[in-house]
DNA sequence: CAGGCTAAAGTTATCGATAACCTAAGTGTT
DNA sequence: AACACTTAGGTTATCGATAACTTTAGCCTG
């Protein structure tokens, strides 16, 4: 073997081995602190592997020890900021324990999350977090059903068939902002939303917005679209129909905070006098809303404390102890200058 | 070996291979579409797989075949909407191509980064695309520099010593604002900012800013604070204390769009007059500013192509082709209300 | 000082899949 | 009919690490 071909290969812990003077398994015993192991052989091992610059295969020690420290974690879309949060949440729990998160985006889509699911389970995650609210194939949910490792989902507040279930109730979300309107005494309310086919969370609040304020003799116009994407614009494109069909509407309710500031930038650009003539409430709280100067009415989720909750929800499923099948957290109606 | 161990046992290829009768080499050849197999067998073997549900254990896969599928992708933050689009930008090129990304966190801190990519690389990802503009530890650039796969480093356009970079110009960035200030007659600029310490970026942007003002003569007046996050709120912060000493302040910079943006609430809510009194310009052009009525003036930055061109570069790098060193993405400054 | 015990190491088989090579039967060519 | 060639499939060794077990030497105890 020459110099070149050498340089090119990788460290292994042979290698280490070889160095230390001591057999792979001393070696091995000495990366993973197990074993009863001499300090003067620790010592040499470690000293080898940081001399060789050596680098563990997990590959290859997941594949050995049939466990892995990866927890994999299924969203809709990484972009969208209210997942950050719920990440941010989970790292804070999981890291200090060891594990590491894998992300997979599922774009909303039915087809795209099978195969996401099928390529993150075959990582062979420790535990998988996955976001609920999504139209799931069959085929999907019995992979997932038939795999042996903790499954928590979140965001849904629907029975999931998992292992544990963390979220806020949509139901409350959409009834709170009925109320509300309600008790401001909004005679016309409208809600505007898109995609809420993909979106079984958002089409709950909805559901829910609606019986609710049927409770009280209202029906509230809709104006939907399946096509839009759901983002700030299609709001703006959202409320120029839903006013130039019925312009007496005093009241917004927005499938989500995106689409409720696309709302008020175009009520504002069009005139209207937010919340005198038209009000906008949203849901979710987005960090952002906190410091612009219009201050959204929104229905407030601790995201990071969800992803937290379901971390250590998924922690002590590794550790073979028993959790709540359902936790459901609080949310309630943040009213800002907007209604 | 009873049912309940046997339902406990994951389906490996053997089992498929077996109940198709035939060879292992053949199961796993029609798996990967590869060697030549005749119709009939295809059949059998892919029947067989979706009757057991056959899901392939790519640790063992990656580990024989010595290559991988996984792109890793390290970046301050999930959080940071701005690299949520980057990510968006990178799954979009990497997905059609086969390649799964992982995405791991440093938070801007430099044992964090260590750790974070040794971890990273025991997965024996086939490329890395990093974030730059952090202080990385000699350790690790070590560890990455002896790493044999493509590393693109994303963000930092200062030379990255990797096999490529994708970046936009921070001193372009600073340059243009600062440019603007002058255009417009500003006397009194200043510029705020936080944690420029561990954001070398944001601090390269400020850097050119200064230089470029002082190129007229005008020498900005500067709050910064190394303890404070760099969020909204923290903006607030700033600004009072800005505004609270230097009152003549006639224009500010921020660290980045979020600061901006509560520097803009917190001048509202006291009373000042943007941009007539004081002017407020960031840097990145945020999308959910593009809805809220105030229109920041920022410098923009398209994260999403970032993360395609990125992305691009190391397909071609595992493709074995040649790339740019370096590529310098287009800035410009985006002129809102708020100068 | 034999038997039992512990600490510190080493041996061997294995995880699940694949690279590289090999075999056997069928095809075509001259 | 003999040879080269293709097609469809199988055999064997290997990737890098670890579980489970074994070995060896030193130590204590009665």
């Amino acid at each position: 073997m020459n110099n070149e071909a050498r340089a090119k290969k990788r460290v292994t812990l042979a290698d280490v081995a070889k160095q230390a003077g001591v057999s792979q398994m001393t070696a091995s015993k000495v990366m993973r602190n197990t074993g009863s192991i001499s300090e003067a052989t620790r010592d040499r091992v470690t000293a080898a592997a940081r001399d060789l610059g050596y680098v563990p295969n997990r590959l290859a020690g997941s594949l050995s020890s049939q466990n892995s420290d990866i927890v994999a974690v299924i969203l809709p879309s990484i972009n969208d900021t209210i997942y950050g949060d719920v990440v941010r949440g989970i790292n804070e729990v999981l890291r200090p324990h060891g594990y590491m998160t894998f992300i997979g985006e599922n774009q909303f889509d039915t087809e795209l999350e099978e195969d996401i699911i099928r390529s993150v389970l075959s990582l062979q995650p420790a535990a998988i977090i996955l976001t609920g609210g999504i139209n799931r194939s069959e085929a999907a949910f019995r992979m997932l059903k038939n795999w042996q490792c903790p499954i928590v989902q979140i965001w849904d507040d629907s029975k999931s068939g998992f292992d544990g279930s963390v979220s806020p109730s949509h139901e409350a979300g959409g009834a709170l902002v009925a109320q509300h309107f309600v008790d401001r005494g909004f005679k016309a309310p409208a809600y505007i939303g898109a995609e809420l086919s993909k979106d079984l969370c958002a089409a709950r609040r909805f559901d829910s917005f609606k019986s609710k304020l049927q409770a009280f003799g209202v029906v509230p116009f809709e104006v939907t679209d399946e096509a839009l994407p759901r983002r700030g614009e299609t709001g703006q494109t959202l409320v120029a129909r839903l006013m130039e069909t019925r312009p007496e509407t005093d009241a917004i309710y927005c499938l989500n905070d995106a689409i409720a500031l696309g709302a008020l930038s175009w009520l504002h650009d069009n005139g209207y006098d937010v919340p005198n003539q038209v009000a906008v409430a949203g849901f979710n709280g987005t960090s952002l809303l906190q410091v612009v100067r219009t201050r959204l009415t929104t229905v407030d989720v601790n995201r990071e404390r969800l992803g937290q909750v379901a971390a250590k929800a998924v922690v002590s499923l590794l550790n073979g102890e028993d959790i709540a099948e359902q936790t459901v957290l609080d949310t309630q109606l943040v009213q800002g200058n907007t209604t």
